[in-house]
DNA sequence: ATAGCAAAGTTCCTTTTCGGAACTCAAGCG
DNA sequence: CGCTTGAGTTCCGAAAAGGAACTTTGCTAT
C-alpha cells in the first residue's frame, strides 16, 4: 500500500494518518497549537529543511487543516493558521502529550503542564465516552462495523 | 533534526512521535488494538513489505510498546502483543478515529462504531480534564512550563 | 526419505523521499 | 546601489521504502 491509497481505506485511523501520519506534520501541528504561524519560525523551531516544510504546509492546506493567509501586502507574505478542522486535531496532540508525559518524562519531570481554563487546575487528558462521561480504555470498548464499513472507496 | 534526536527534545509530543510518528507504525498499532498479533496477518492486512514490518515491530518492541512472545515451540513462532505501555496508547488511536469520523467519513458513513461496555452506548471520544471532567478544547487550555522544560537531554 | 508447506524473517536491488546547502524573488532600508 | 527579510524553489548525494526472491525450522502427506 502506498501513501496515496491510504485515504481510501474504510478506516478512520487510516484516513487521519493519510493527513497527519508523518513525524514532521505532527511536529508542525504541535507548533501550530503553540501559536507558531510563519514559515521561518517553523523552520527554526523544528530544524526541518525548508523544502520539506513547504511540502508539508502545502499538504496541510490542501487537507483543510491549515489556511494560508496573507498577513501583509507589498511584499506579500503569508502565514499558516489552524482552521476549525485543524483545531479539531487538538485531542490527537493532547493524547500524544498524555502518553509522553506518562511514559517518557525523564527524571526532571514533565516538559510542559496543561491548565484547564474552565476549572483552573493542571490536568491530565482523559479520554471519555460522550454518552456517559466515563473513562474509555482499550479494555472497555467494543468495535462494531458501521455503515461505511464495506465501502472501501467513498469520499 | 533527525529521527534519532527527536526523543531528546523537551517535549512530550516529540518524544511520543519519536516512537509512533510513522504511518506504518500507527497502522500496526491500530491493528494491534483490533487483536492482530502475527507477522503474516499484519503483512496481509496492511499491504506492508515484510522488511519494513519487521523493522517497525522490532522498534515497537524496543520501545516497550509491544512484547514479542512465543506462541509455540518447535518450530518456535512469535507473536506481538501490546504491553501495558502499549495499551496506554489507546487514547491516541481513539483521537485519530474521532477526527477521521468527524472529517473524513464519506457519504456512506463511519467505517466503525465504538461501544462503551460500561454504559452500553455507542459514543464519540471526548477529551476531558482529569480535574473537573469537563471537555478540553484547543481554546480552553493554557500551556505552562513544567519542571522538565529546560532539560533537553534527560531520559 | 523426501517433497511440499507454513510462519517469520532476511537479503538484494530499484525507486522514492529526505537532508543540506545554495539560489530566487519581491520589496523595503540605509 | 547593495543589503536584508521572508517565503519559497532547485539541485545533489544520502537514507528509507517498495518489490520480489531467498532462508530457516520443523511439520505433514506420499
Amino acid at each position: 500500500m502506498r501513501w496515496t491509497e491510504l485515504d481510501r481505506e474504510a478506516c478512520s485511523v487510516a484516513r487521519t494518518v493519510s493527513v497527519i501520519g508523518d513525524r514532521w506534520t505532527l511536529l508542525i501541528l504541535r507548533d501550530c497549537f503553540l501559536r507558531v504561524r510563519r514559515f521561518e519560525e517553523f523552520e527554526q523551531r523544528l530544524g526541518i529543511t525548508r523544502h520539506i516544510l513547504a511540502d508539508r504546509l502545502r499538504k496541510l492546506v490542501a487537507a483543510g487543516v491549515l489556511a494560508r493567509v496573507a498577513y501583509q501586502e507589498r511584499p506579500r507574505r503569508y502565514e499558516y493558521r489552524l482552521t476549525e478542522t485543524g483545531l479539531d486535531l487538538h485531542p490527537v496532540l493532547l493524547a500524544l502529550v498524555g502518553w509522553g508525559d506518562a511514559h517518557k518524562a525523564g527524571e526532571s519531570g514533565r516538559p510542559k503542564l496543561y491548565q484547564h481554563r474552565e476549572c483552573g487546575h493542571l490536568f491530565d487528558p482523559v479520554m471519555t465516552c460522550s454518552a456517559c462521561g466515563g473513562a474509555v480504555t482499550a479494555r472497555n470498548v467494543r468495535v462494531l462495523d458501521g455503515p461505511g464499513a464495506a465501502a472501501a472507496n467513498d469520499a
